[in-house]
This record gives structure tokens, C-alpha cells and sequence, in this order.
DNA sequence: ATCAAGTAGTTGAAAATTCAAGTAACCTAG
DNA sequence: CTAGGTTACTTGAATTTTCAACTACTTGAT
């Protein structure tokens, strides 16, 4: 599995970095541009899912999976979020175990308000700097990578 | 400054989604592929940094800028580092507020342990999916974004 | 039915990170 | 040579995240 002596060549190297660096700047950037709402890049995830979400209420495992989050880091998350009164929790009636995590108004009203800076930001550090052939190149480049990985080992609980 | 109403098209939402989902898994594998050595994918930033310094040593600010992790993190994580062994800290005679951090052999070890292996995991997880031409695309675009970002306002202390 | 194993979610403690402040040294204009 | 501002770094507390249990429920096999 792990072959030795295998750097990297000068091309790779420069992928890789130009990659790497861009990408701790940009989300650097987006999380602060957030900071002005109140809100985290994943905590914006998480609202956002949420909203989409029909009535606006998700179970927490799903969540936890489509905002790829740990369940334990969502439920620590959802109560503080419940705290500020942006969600509630609901119990599910099929399935005891089970919670929906449910968005309230104050909450719905939280992202909506963010969502146009959020948008603008993404917009602004990142997809304004590429062409319309760049794009779809990122897409078909990013979602091989994608599905690669999930072929390959992945830790658990993630 | 803030446009309203300006969604993302589907295009753009596709690139989006596709470049932020392959990037959060990539690095989470990453990260978990590193665990067997004991190491983040930061700390093993800041070691690789130390490693290829002259003298293998490093004033502090210095290592956090290139490391783009805050100083106090980096203060923070230093301190364990030293626990553990791996680096001292020196102070600097030019200037008394200055330190270097200072890594030892066994560090260095380390790291060298740690290489190999990540290397590999950088290339299965990531470069073995992306052709030549796919590489030297996301060096242009993400250095693009690299120094459009540095033109933009960010916030301080990172 | 019952029991073993798995699933949904939470919890508290530990570790990591951020945040705001603090100390000490440096720099520079007068 | 000195006051005021800046820089280098650390610190402790607050917040966030991870980690390893733990509870309660469901599922499937006998």
C-alpha cells in the first residue's frame, strides 16, 4: 500500500500548493466575510440544508451526513443554535430514537439575511476569477475527485 | 458593496458545490490518513516548514505566516510540540521579542516517518486522478484566486 | 416473544482553536 | 534620550471540536 521514494515532481508539487494555499485563503475569507451574521461556514451549511429542507425540518443523522458534520458535532452545534432560537428539536414519531432538527422563523430569517452577503462573497473570492470553461472544469475535476474517494477507505463517523 | 439578488446560476452552484464537497473530504482523508503518525495535516505543515529552514529553525511569526495559521495557534501548538519533543524553542539574539522554534531530531525524524506516507496519500487521494493538463489548470486557476484574494480586504491576524 | 446486534442521538470530558488582553522589546519623531 | 506607537510573542479563558462512552430504540434471527 504505501510505496516509498515517491515525491513529488515539480508539476505536482505546484498543483498541489497553488491548491492547497487557495483554498485555507478562500474559506479563510468566506468564514470571515460570514462573521458580520453571527455565523460559521458549517453552521451555515447547516442552516442552509435546513431551509431547503421540506417544512423546513431534517432528521439529524441526515443532516449530520449532507452538511458533513460528525453527529456529535451537529447535536453540540443544534444547541447552541437552539439556544439562540434559530432551530428547535422535534421528535420523530416514527422512529423513538430519532430527533428532527426543525428551523424556526427567527432562523429562517438569520440565513436569509446572510445568504445574499454569502452569496456575493463566494461570488466575489472565488467564481468571479473563473471563466465559464474554468468552471466546468473545476466541476468535472472536483467531483472525479469526489468519487474516487469514496471508493477508497474512509475513516468512520465522518 | 453588497449586490442583492444575484443567485448563482447552475453552473457556477454546480463548480461550487463540487469544489467544496471534493475539498472537504479530501481533506478530511487526508487528515485521517495521517492520524497513524500522530499528526494534522497543520502540524505536519509547520514541521515540513521547520524541516526545509536552514538550520531547521524558524522565528515565529515567520513559521505562522507561511504555516497561515494565527500566532497564537501556533504558540499554542508549539507548546505541545515541545512536549512531545519535537521542537525547542531558542530566543533570538537580534531581536529579544523574537523566538525561533527550533526542531530536533527527533522532529525531524518524524516528519521524515510521516513523508512517504503522505506523499502517497496526497497522490491516491487527489494527483493520481488528474491528467497534466488537469494539473497545470488548478495551479493557473487557484493561483488566480490566490492573488485576487490577497488584493481583498481580509481580516487581520490570520 | 426474546435476545443480540445495530442505529440514532446525546453527553461530558479532553483537546484544539479563537479571542482579547498582556508583557516586553523595538523603532522613530521630536 | 524619551514618549508613543508598533511588533513579537504568550497567556488564560471562552468557545468549538473531537473522542469515547452511554441510553434508548429498532431490527432481525431464532
Amino acid at each position: 500500500m504505501t510505496k516509498q521514494g515517491n515525491w513529488l515532481n515539480p508539476r505536482e508539487m505546484k498543483a498541489w500548493r497553488s491548491y492547497i494555499i487557495a483554498s485555507r485563503r478562500l474559506l479563510d475569507a468566506l468564514d470571515s466575510d460570514l462573521d458580520q451574521h453571527d455565523l460559521s461556514m458549517a453552521d451555515y451549511e447547516v442552516l442552509a440544508l435546513l431551509s431547503d429542507a421540506p417544512e423546513r425540518k431534517m432528521r439529524m443523522s441526515e443532516l449530520a451526513e449532507l452538511a458533513m458534520v460528525s453527529k456529535s458535532r451537529l447535536s453540540h452545534r443544534i444547541k447552541v443554535m437552539e439556544g439562540v432560537g434559530w432551530v428547535k428539536r422535534e421528535d420523530c414519531p416514527l422512529d423513538k430514537r430519532g430527533y428532527f432538527a426543525v428551523m424556526t422563523d427567527k432562523g429562517f430569517k438569520a440565513i436569509a439575511k446572510a445568504a445574499p452577503d454569502h452569496v456575493e462573497s463566494v461570488r466575489s473570492r472565488l467564481l468571479d476569477h473563473l471563466s465559464v470553461k474554468d468552471q466546468e472544469e473545476i466541476t468535472r475535476i472536483f467531483d472525479r475527485v469526489t468519487n474516487k474517494l469514496r471508493g477508497q477507505y474512509i475513516a468512520e463517523d465522518k
